[in-house]
DNA sequence: CCCATATCGTTGACACCTCAACTATCCAGG
DNA sequence: CCTGGATAGTTGAGGTGTCAACGATATGGG
């Protein structure tokens, strides 16, 4: 640890990470490795957009991320899913997704239906009232995502896309090989 | 919306994002604009890594990703860190930090001490035995994120760092504006 | 058919997190 | 001095998230 003569550190050592006001990078020490800068910053971004939305969420609509990450997920499954499938999906345990339908159950967003062949399922689905709310959301909140990220001109969104690909494989491999 | 001769878009649209099994990608339609794709992407990403950082803790030491985080802004702060600097560095809110500090003070980590000069305010300093556990989950953390980067290569991750900094710039800038 | 085993969803305990209200304290203008 | 407005930290209510335990149902091998 700390091997000052690394090498491959030196092309982003220029960057103590201090340059915005002290937020999560603030906790990164001069020798600290490559991966842990790179790891901080991408969290730290995500964090505050994800924060963005969330108050703008609920500021404009009365409602909370999770609740319209569900009804994502619905929209574009007009056969609706089982609370399973939602539960892979929105990568969250069951437990927390049977609340959340909860929620927007009572709200009349969404209903739970048996399952036709399976009787330990429930199939959840989007009420007419749950889709036309979500729609009425979504093309707001595409709004805001796309002036969050004018921070890169399209062919860096590329860039990025693409070097999350790497990243994305990586992790399914790692996840893949561990069970 | 979904102007389909965009341009700018097409270099992205080859893929649909479904390729590693469903997560949060899954959300995507195919009309939708590039930001969002690298937004869901960019957070399924981070929401992975999270997860591994949180269960490993957990597992290996029996602890929480916020109480280290808190440990890791105090370990490089020797003079303590008020209430509020703590909030600022960790992005959460004042409320959020009372809570953790008060699980940490009473796992004999930190301790509370009055503030010299400013009665309102209280100072949050390591205990020894806070810094020699934070120590000892430091290296084995930074271990963990240098195998779950493995996914790029250090010129990417170089790349990666680069390209963050122009969002984050464009994030706070908005911040700013906003106020 | 029967039973061991696995899966589906729910529940309860607990941690995290936000917001809004509140107390105590500081500070600047009169 | 002293009063109004800002700031530091805490509290409580409520949503989000995990894990572990649980009942109900499915399924495959004897």
């Amino acid at each position: 640890m700390r091997d000052a003569a690394k090498g491959t550190l030196q092309d982003v050592v220029d960057d103590p990470g201090a340059e915005f006001g002290p937020d999560l990078e603030s906790r990164m020490h001069d020798g600290d490795h490559q991966a842990l800068r790179v790891w901080l910053r991408l969290l730290a971004c995500t964090t505050r957009i994800e924060d963005q939305i969330r108050q703008r969420l609920r500021n404009d609509f009365g409602t909370t991320l999770p609740r319209f990450d569900l009804l994502a997920q619905l929209e574009r499954s007009p056969d609706g899913l089982t609370m399973r499938e939602l539960s892979q999906r929105l990568m969250v345990t069951g437990g927390n997704v049977t609340g959340i339908t909860d929620q927007l159950e009572a709200e009349g967003h969404v209903v739970r239906e048996p399952h036709p062949s399976d009787r330990r399922s429930v199939t959840v689905r989007l009420t007419p009232a749950g889709r036309r709310q979500f729609k009425r959301m979504a093309a707001t909140h595409e709004g805001w995502i796309v002036e969050l990220l004018a921070g890169w001109p399209p062919e860096q969104k590329t860039q990025v896309y693409e070097l999350l690909a790497g990243l994305k494989g990586h992790l399914a491999q790692l996840d893949a090989a561990r069970k």
